[in-house]
DNA sequence: CAGGGATATTTGCAAATGCATCTAAATCTG
DNA sequence: CAGATTTAGATGCATTTGCAAATATCCCTG
């Protein structure tokens, strides 16, 4: 089956050869496709929809990014994010401010209810997590995260 | 800043304290989100949108599935999965047929038309592959996988 | 420093999504 | 084996999404 002669250039494997069980983005879409699901369905009853979770996680960790920056980090479309911040704000878990040195652009505060929001659903994905990794050592895991880092670094599109 | 007594029961680590970058989930939901919006926009010249162009994929390596199945491999709701097939089966790429042994089920066969429009597509998800990769050696992508292959046992719902 | 892009964000609107429901068929239960 | 329950898939409908356009501001260039 191989018609490959020995000096050809190396063509693309087919998908076939290789099986969906060893092809790394369809193992990573259906683990995160059933992740990011699990918490959602945990999160509806707290009101939180996956653009407002995940604003609220970055936000936990940084401090008061711009809106297009936490759009990147949050994995949400900036349209999508700038409506999700409306309501987030109606709710008093974040807070718009103009930034000193460019009157065009927004930063993104975290409130105090808005941190005690994210401390209460933090404890949910923590439970995902460990779940994820259950039966993976420290080392594994260490060494998954380090190839998780490079990939990033190859695909991203944006610095940050 | 070490709050805990050393016999303390162990908390959950803050995402703070691991930060962004050490965390797998973030980490995969980037490098998905990268990954997938660049093969869409890919795919959009070529009349697909992602549920079709997962579709197509899996159908090329699994044969016949149910349309149940079809939608836990191709991490596409089922309601947005059938919708997708209409068109796919308007464009000859599958086409429906009943089970032989349970009249209310479905099996999807791929076309040699939508085998064809794969083979065009193919090349573009692999090459989105090699990219995310690049600079990572083949010991280090098959421990990866390997990891991967555990997570998914760990997290998913379905047998399959 | 005026004018022409470029950039940050919001918003209108059409399309996509997904929940809930519906129909049909299979399976279970007394 | 009749009736109740579960399962497979399609579809109505309200919500969400994301592209494109609008607005406001900034920055670069001559």
């Amino acid at each position: 089956m191989n018609d490959q002669s020995p000096h050809d250039p190396p063509t693309v494997p087919r998908l076939g050869e290789m099986g969906l069980a060893n092809y790394a983005p369809y193992l990573m879409n259906r683990i995160m496709g059933r992740y990011n699901a699990s918490l959602r369905d945990e999160m509806v009853g707290l009101g939180l929809s996956t653009p407002k979770m995940r604003a609220l996680a970055v936000l936990s960790v940084i401090e008061a990014p711009l809106i297009r920056e936490l759009a990147v980090y949050s994995v949400v479309e900036q349209s999508t994010l700038s409506r999700a911040l409306d309501q987030l704000a109606t709710e008093g878990l974040i807070r718009r401010a103009a930034d000193a040195a460019d009157s065009r652009a927004v930063r993104v505060h975290i409130t105090p209810e808005g941190r005690a929001a994210f401390e209460t659903l933090w404890p949910r994905m923590a439970d995902s997590y460990a779940r994820m990794f259950r039966g993976i050592g420290d080392d594994e895991r260490r060494a998954f995260v380090g190839t998780l880092q490079k990939m990033l670094t190859n695909i991203r599109k944006h610095e940050i």
